[in-house]
DNA sequence: TGCACGATGAAC
DNA sequence: TTCATCGTGCAC
């Protein structure tokens, strides 16, 4: 499988959004190599963007938002659950992807279908917040089998707080996926 | 130093 | 619709 290079995520956002879904997230602890195919994600802009982390500008937990690309933003959400997130666009741009869901591919024990399920299931935590995500344990491929599928838009969940930035279709999902979280 | 609040998921 | 559970961000 081919890496995904520093350059497919220093491009703008959506268009990485919609470009990694069927694109597989492996991470390797230990002996096991987990994969999961990915089916559904969401795009967050900021700073403009009042769903972003990064609106409140440049804190302790979204500097890795305002870093560079290709690298791991996870967080801790409602005290229980990770949210595993791909930051794009150049350094100082704080802009990144988060992954809603994916379709067990390999070693995947459980449910998948929501950003924190997926974490559990892949076993991603706060320890590769910031990990680079062209490294050799935690990466995203391209499995470079073109399968061929619609891309469905709907404005992202859990964000009504935000304003017109609710509204807008930045969530992507694979059309009849039956791995989504919110088909 | 204290406290309100989530980019959630599961139960009722 | 309600609750579990805790780090972050910002008000005192």
């Amino acid at each position: 499988m081919q890496k995904l290079p520093r350059t497919f995520y220093d491009r703008d956002t959506i268009l990485v959004a919609r470009e990694l879904l069927g694109k597989y997230l492996v991470h390797v602890s230990g002996s096991v190599e987990r994969i999961g195919r990915i089916v559904e994600t969401e795009a967050y802009l900021g700073p403009h963007d009042r769903a972003a982390h990064s609106a409140r500008g440049l804190t302790e937990r979204t500097k890795i938002m305002f870093g560079p690309p290709g690298h791991a933003y996870v967080y801790l959400i409602y005290g229980m659950y990770y949210c595993m997130n791909v930051v794009t666009q150049p350094e100082g741009v704080a802009a990144a992807v988060l992954l809603r869901a994916v379709e067990p591919v390999q070693s995947v024990e459980g449910r998948t279908q929501g950003p924190g399920l997926l974490c559990r299931a892949l076993h991603i935590d706060q320890r590769l917040n910031g990990h680079d995500l062209l490294s050799d344990d935690f990466y995203i491929a391209d499995p470079g089998r073109p399968t061929g599928f619609a891309i469905v838009k709907r404005p992202r969940i859990g964000v009504d707080y935000a304003g017109p930035w609710a509204k807008r279709l930045l969530r992507f999902y694979i059309k009849g996926s039956p791995f989504v979280s919110k088909p």
